[in-house]
RNA sequence: GGCGGCGUAGCCAAGUGGCUAAGGCAGAGGUCUGCAAAACCUUUAUUCAGCGGUUCGACUCCGCUCGCCGCCUCCA
């Protein structure tokens, strides 16, 4: 079995080969550090997260490389609206999505580079092209000649003579072509500056990716990732900067993922209909964002609703319990007799063929959570139907599944967590909410099983309503009565 | 105007040229319980937007229609 991607370059599901066997280098889009990131770009970070997890599960070693576009317009106009420096607000919002990143507790990058660290290779980049061609200088800027690149718009699927026929390509007298984009502007009064041949300026958009990419990866590399809408222009001047710099292929494989939609409408800053990652954890665990994350396929829009992750954190809170109810189980009894038989571990036992199955297919983890949740199910019902005590082997079992079922969902980075400490905490979330204090709750329940011994049933229910109506939902159990907010 | 995607049960969401159309949430019935809750079991699409075509056979391939969304300008 292989891994399969859906190659954006090839239009397809492709098998995963790479350069070197057993490594992949990726490079990832990062962000322009100028503002809060927003669940949107959550979603970039926990797909590519993902991705590099499965690989690594899979035996790959990964060179992961994710940007940060440090200058560009709109951090120059954020920062002169906010009377700062481009430096000092590209270094703040690097920092607050270095909290957003841990926060979600995503893998770390090998490297994060910056566009301003990597103004000599950029330069050079520029000059490369230049001299072959590809570029042109008008005045202080620099701009790369598009029609010089034979393929360009073959990411995209686009035609020139198409996309010139457009009406929303700004006009500039000085491009030889509307559609020849700046790989170097010079500069205007105020504005951050550095030194090049062609006077004082700096770089474009989507030169940095170019340099950067070379730089730590090499002309050629494995796998090149971003957000659809980076599908054109970015991506697609990239290769036309990489390509026609090296005449080598660039990324081999393309990976662009779907948008986060609210209301079925794309969340983005411009549309003002955004949410914070911030926000959005101050009232949900991470984890169940990643749930939500993953019931959809990475290519597919995602509409965020409150209801959504609420049902996200029912489903993750279904995974946390079974766990949890394999943790205490009782100790085994050696006389016991094994009830647990072959047939019946037999659909267990290809769970992981079967997980595996599904993410290998351009790394469908709605499909690897049903899987999941389908031995979840198994799970369960084994568990349940066991005698008390039960015999070693049966119980081994049991928790050989639970151990592969949260080795398979860390990949998605869920059940990070010890189940019991997992479900205290949610419930410590659902305690802060209540109007009743957790000691008179527990005096209730004590006045309750007074009542209930009595045989009292009128004054036990009598408590139960009382405590119901203050969102406490009691369970009797064998072991005496436990208590939970009451879900909605 | 150019290019692309989507439309599967109440909601979310996989999937496939022929095998019971996964799974989650919600709902219903049952086991358990003094009653509940939880858990478990059973159940919820003769049907995959509509209409044609290809095929022995399509939800899956092709065409058209309708609806929704995205890119073509900064965007994850």
């Amino acid at each position: 079995m292989t891994v399969s991607i859906f190659n954006t370059l090839a239009n397809k599901k492709v098998p995963l080969e790479t350069l070197e066997p057993g490594l992949v280098k990726l490079y990832v889009c990062g962000i322009t550090a100028y503002d809060y990131c927003h669940i949107g770009h959550a979603r970039s970070a926990l797909v590519f997260d993902m991705l590099v997890r499965y690989l690594r599960y899979r035996d790959y070693r990964v060179t992961f490389v994710r940007n940060f576009t440090d200058i560009d317009d709109k951090i120059i106009k954020r920062a002169a609206e906010q009377q700062t420096t481009c430096e000092e607000l590209s270094e703040r919002f690097i920092r607050e999505f270095h909290a957003d990143m841990a926060a979600l507790k995503t893998v770390v990058p090998d490297l994060e580079p910056k566009a301003t660290e990597h103004l000599p290779q950029i330069i050079r980049l520029i000059e490369e092209l230049i001299a072959k061609g590809h570029a042109y200088q008008r005045g202080g800027d620099v701009y790369y000649r598009v029609e010089s690149f034979v393929g360009y718009g073959k990411l995209s699927g686009r035609k020139l003579e198409d996309m010139q026929a457009g009406a929303r390509v700004s006009v500039n007298e000085e491009k030889e072509n509307p559609m020849d984009f700046a790989l170097w502007k010079g500069s205007k009064p105020g504005e951050p500056t550095w030194e090049s041949p062609w006077g004082p300026g700096r770089p474009g958009w989507h030169i940095e990716c170019s340099a950067m990419s070379r730089e730590y990866l090499g002309d050629t590399f494995d796998i090149h990732g971003g957000g659809k809408d980076l599908v054109f222009p970015h991506h697609e001047n990239e290769i036309a900067q990489s390509e026609g710099a090296s005449g080598q292929p660039f990324a081999k494989n393309w990976i662009h993922h779907g948008f986060v939609t609210i209301k079925e409408e794309k969340m983005s800053k411009s549309l003002g209909n955004f949410l914070t990652i911030r926000e959005v954890l101050a009232d949900h665990h991470q984890e169940v964002l990643r749930f939500f994350v993953f019931t959809t396929h990475y290519r597919n829009p995602l509409d965020y609703s409150d209801t959504a992750l609420k049902d996200s954190a029912v489903g993750l809170e279904r995974l946390y319990s079974a766990i949890a109810a394999l943790e205490r189980l009782p100790a085994p009894a050696a006389q016991a007799v094994p009830t647990i038989g072959p047939e019946e571990r037999g659909k267990l036992a290809t769970l992981e063929e079967r997980f595996q199955e599904a993410m290998d297919n351009d790394l469908n983890t709605a499909q690897a959570l049903g899987v999941i949740f389908e031995a979840v199910k198994d799970l369960n019902r084994l568990r349940q139907q066991l005698p008390t005590p039960a015999a070693p082997a049966d119980l081994e079992f049991l928790q050989g599944i639970g151990a592969l079922l949260t080795r398979l969902c860390g990949i998605m980075g869920l059940l990070s967590e010890p189940p019991a400490a997992f479900l205290l905490s949610l419930r410590a979330q659902e305690l802060s909410e209540l109007t009743i204090a957790p000691e008179e709750i527990e005096q209730l329940i004590v006045e309750r099983c007074e009542a209930r011994t009595a045989k009292n049933w009128q004054r036990a229910d009598e408590i139960r309503d009382q405590l119901l109506a203050a969102g406490v939902e009691l369970k009797d159990g064998a072991a005496g009565t436990t208590w939970q907010a009451k879900k909605d």
